[in-house]
RNA sequence: GGGCGCGUAGCUCAGUGGGAGAGCGCUCGCCUCACACGCGAGAGGUCGCUGGUUCGAACCCAGCCGCGCCCACCA
């Protein structure tokens, strides 16, 4: 749980020049690089985090507009937090759009900090207070906030150099906290401006009491958990009557509060007894009867006991018909002396069974039964909310939203994906007052000042000395601000706001923002409320509201489950760049679960990507450029080396035309916040193409140093680690230190923009024609189980096959004319021995596969052949049957566009062809 | 009670009107001079169920079954 060190004992990382072009002069980092076959993460991602730090990379200076920059604020971190999976998905994504913009020459400013989080800290220190044997009771308020400082001070950072483990490109040298002296005073305004608005209030209202932390709590802070109850029945006499009013409740103990009787005003069995008074049994105390529309006549007799002091409804009930109110709970969870001398001193829960021991002693107690409905729970300490009325200060929300409302229907702040939209927009539309009061000590003080001699009050950003009317003594309101109400200015206070910063002016509004969706009413939503009010424009243009990555088991990931997975320690077995490709690869707009297997494959990934390099390094002939003038650092992104190559070889333009489209397409799924398929799209063009077949089908070009191959592979190399760059810093950065064309670090780069002109329809078909062509050879092999070490031998009919497809499926084309070898050469068909005789000048034709003619040889086994083919016609027969089917359909031949009928036409045609020849 | 979403290969998930895809796992064959964290070839799916719309449905509509999440004051 100690924060580990960043800089193990790592030499100073290498200066600017040291850094540049030393590789193949050097020959010793040749031969690292050679002896290196796997790519191992660990040492390097600690050493180039520290020399992009070094290169003052992502520290921007604050200038430009904030349209053509681009800025996040992180969500931040509370204090005591520990890196976890939430915050490296949310830091994965952040990364990568910062990066990319980076790399873009956009001016790039992603704001790091963290959140003073009030209740967890708090309970932080008192936990180890209470292992000291002492309270924060004992040290009084001054000196436990100063512990609770020190202890942020010594462990507030952890969270920050973790950050740094997974790469993430924040400004550390900005990074915030919300109880930093500008912070708190950006706080202090906002409270002032909202309570002069007349926003800010205070008032004895109905709040969630939470017992467990001792204070007040908002609405949204209350989870609902379904719970088994007992609900009785108690039988309230009417006064001056022999009739009984039976009510129900689930809490006894509340009827000591009660202040009246409640019936639908509808409600004909009881219309006569509206404005008689019952007698609440236990007390006495004389109850109205009254009739409020609340009451549902269907559910139980009819007749509802109020109880405004203890319960949420009947506190608007009582409001409503000016009741009294009255307490009977405390706050901390026992009775008052309110609730009568039998009674003070119990827990709620001993008293509620000692009341109904008392009323069955009675005979007042009609029935009971269990009863299952969902209770009010407190999400920070787990206790059960005990509604209460206590003074607090609250916020009216509604002016406020009313802005924000339009800003996000204009998409002025757009919502992605726009499901979550109307789900803003709805509870923005029912917005309530917000509690803002919390009972703790650690947190924002409210800025309120009391005078006790003459109660005059004071709200003032700040503390006035004396009472301007009586000169009297000042004392500062003790309650703290809900952690919530600083989190919600943390875009523009950030940035300096209140005062007119140049940060403020070059990065607000932000650009992105992407969060959990359960944080969207709690902050998302205060958010664009408080940036319209005070700044006066919205905090963020996108927000992106990312999937719940979920246990292996489909559970929550949660500490207290022991269901969590430790981002760094997956860091530590797979690398960094390993995790942020599984995390973003598996990660969606649903809840998904943990995948190891995506996590997995991002760590293949980097390691193919390592050797497919050394492969293209090691054997590329280059020139040495003369190393241009200096990129000053962090400033003006090295240009691409060279201009696009403007090859021959048809593989040549087919891969060029394939990495340009997919450079075309991964950008724009990145700039519409899909990260799973720019993931996924990256890693298929590159593992699929770029590796399994052009590298493959260019090796013989490469080992003999042909100069036109080796500048497309470095062009290429190039192109892909710049875009790969924003998912997997780590070990693209690496790699460009090995590559000639490398001026300064590949995190200031410039990112690539497909180049059209490369696109090459033509090249693609040819290719992909010979690709076809040789998976068939291979499949046809595997089915007649030729030995996979032999080569075939074999004709071409018609047009040559492009001549990678005899290499690649170890086919040795013979020209049965001019006796002419194929590709491959005939020395290595050798081994096949006698039969090469016969077949040099065009043995027997035993197989067809495509144009190829497979000659007959000892490694052929006939019948296997045989049922091949056999095999190959039946599908198509199947195939022609099916085509032939669906053009006879007049339907679809009258109505189906026409292209789609024509490739239905084409399709049957070409296998009524093959299975003609083959027939 | 209202809302949102999900049910596709053994597993985890893409696909959202024109012939079922990926990664992992599995089978077979390969240590082929970048990579065995690898290479090649395969097997495997009545796309939850039932109806409807359409020339054509995994995809659109309706109903049903199962699962999840959010919001909500029925004692």
């Amino acid at each position: 749980m100690v924060p580990k060190p960043l800089r193990e004992g790592r030499p100073t990382p290498p200066t600017q020049s040291a850094a540049l072009d030393s590789r193949f002069v050097d020959e010793a980092k040749r031969k690292q690089l050679e002896a290196t076959t796997r790519y191992e993460p660990g040492e390097v991602e600690r050493r180039l985090f520290a020399e992009w730090m070094e290169g003052g990379y992502f520290h921007p200076v604050a200038e430009g507009a904030p349209e053509e920059n681009f800025s996040i604020a992180i969500p931040p971190p509370n204090v005591t937090g520990a890196l976890h999976m939430g915050h490296a998905l949310n830091g994965s994504m952040q990364d990568a759009l910062a990066r990319m913009n980076r790399m873009r020459g956009r001016n790039t400013l992603w704001t790091l900090g963290t959140d003073h989080a009030g209740i967890a800290t708090q309970a932080v220190v008192e936990k180890e207070l209470k292992a000291e044997g002492k309270s924060r009771q004992e040290l009084g308020r001054e000196a436990f906030v100063e512990r609770v400082w020190a202890w942020k001070e010594e462990y507030g950072s952890r969270i920050v150099e973790q950050y740094k483990r997974l790469g993430a490109s924040c400004d550390y040298e900005r990074e915030r906290f919300t109880l930093d002296e500008g912070y708190v005073r950006a706080v202090y305004r906002v409270f002032k401006s909202l309570f002069d608005k007349g926003y800010i209030y205070r008032d004895n209202y109905m709040v969630n009491w939470d017992p467990g932390t001792y204070s007040a709590i908002s609405d949204l802070e209350v989870e609902n958990r379904e719970v088994e109850d007992t609900l009785y029945a108690i039988d309230y006499p009417v006064e001056g009557s022999d009739r009984v009013l039976t009510v129900a409740t689930v809490r006894p103990e509340t009827m000591l509060a009660d202040t009246a009787v409640a019936v639908n005003p509808g409600d004909e069995r009881y219309a006569d007894l509206v404005g008689q008074h019952c007698v609440l049994p236990l007390v006495g105390r004389r109850l109205p009867i009254i009739a409020d529309e609340h009451v549902d006549v269907e559910f139980g007799t009819g007749a509802l006991k109020i109880t405004p002091g203890h319960d949420p409804n009947d506190f608007e009930i009582g409001r409503r018909h000016g009741l009294e109110e009255i307490g009977v709970i405390g706050p901390d969870g026992r009775m008052s002396e309110e609730a009568g001398e039998r009674f003070a001193g119990l827990t709620a829960a001993e008293a509620g069974e000692a009341v109904v021991a008392a009323l069955r002693a009675e005979g007042a107690l009609r029935a009971e039964e269990p009863y299952v409905h969902s209770v009010p729970f407190s999400e920070r300490s787990g206790a059960r909310i005990e509604p209460l009325i206590s003074l607090q200060w609250f916020c009216r929300m509604d002016e406020l939203a009313k802005p924000a409302i339009e800003a996000v229907e204009r998409d002025e702040v757009r919502i992605v994906p726009e499901q979550w939209k109307r789900v803003y927009l709805d509870w923005m539309r029912e917005i309530r007052p917000w509690c803002v009061s919390r009972q703790l000590w650690w947190g924002h003080r409210i800025p309120v000042w009391y005078c006790d001699a003459c109660e005059e009050t004071y709200v003032a950003e700040e503390a006035p000395e004396r009472c301007g009317a009586c000169n009297g003594e000042l004392r500062q309101e003790e309650d703290v601000l809900d952690t919530w109400f600083s989190s919600a200015l943390w875009p523009f206070a950030t940035l300096g706001w209140p005062d007119d910063t140049p940060e403020l002016r070059a990065f607000y509004p932000t650009s992105f923002l992407t969060t959990a969706r359960e944080i969207l009413f709690l902050w998302v939503a205060r958010m664009v409320m408080t940036g319209l009010e005070f700044p006066g424009a919205v905090p963020f243009r996108d927000v992106y509201v990312h999937s719940v990555i979920q246990a292996r088991d489909g559970r929550r990931m949660s500490k207290s489950l022991g269901t969590g997975i430790d981002p760094l320690e997956e860091i530590d077995v797979h690398g960094a760049d390993a995790l942020r490709f599984g995390l973003l690869a598996m990660s969606s707009t649903q809840d998904v679960r943990y995948s190891d297997a995506k996590v997995q494959q991002g760590r293949d990934l980097s390691n193919k990507l390592w050797n497919a390099s050394r492969l293209i390094l090691l054997n590329a002939k280059f020139q040495q450029n003369e190393s241009s003038s200096n990129s000053a650092q962090g400033q003006v992104p090295a240009r691409v080396a060279s201009g696009p190559p403007n090859p021959g070889a048809v593989e040549d333009r087919w891969i060029l035309s394939r990495l340009e489209r997919t450079i075309d397409s991964v950008t724009e799924k990145l700039e519409t916040y899909d990260f799973a398929h720019a993931a996924q799209e990256a890693y298929a063009f590159f593992w699929s193409e770029f590796c399994d077949w052009y590298l493959e089908i260019v090796k013989p070009r490469l080992y003999e140093g042909e100069e036109e191959v080796s500048s497309t592979l470095l062009w290429a190399l190039e192109r892909l680690l710049a875009l790969l760059h924003p998912l997997m810093p780590f070990v693209t950065e690496e790699i460009w230190s090995y590559h000639p064309a490398r001026q300064g670090h590949l995190a200031v780069h410039s990112f690539p923009r497909a180049e059209e002109s490369l696109f090459d329809a033509e090249a693609e078909a040819g290719v992909e024609a010979g690709i076809e062509l040789t998976r068939r050879l291979r499949a046809w092999r595997d089915l007649v189980e030729v030995p996979a070490a032999s080569e075939v031998s074999a004709r071409v009919e018609g047009a040559a096959p492009q001549e990678f497809v005899g290499r690649l499926a170890r086919f040795a084309f013979v020209d049965g004319g001019a006796g002419e070898g194929g590709a491959g050469g005939n020395g290595a068909a050798g081994g096949n021995g006698g039969g090469d005789g016969s077949a040099g000048d065009g043995g027997d034709t035993v197989a067809s596969v495509g144009p190829v003619r497979v000659l007959a040889s000892e490694s052929i086994d006939a019948e296997a052949v045989a049922a091949r083919l056999e095999k190959r016609r039946a599908e198509l027969r199947s195939e022609v049957e099916r085509g032939e089917r669906k053009l006879a359909n007049e339907g679809f031949v009258a109505k189906a566009p026409a292209e789609v009928v024509e490739e239905e036409r084409g399709k049957l045609e070409r296998y009524r062809a093959e299975l003609g020849e083959l027939e």
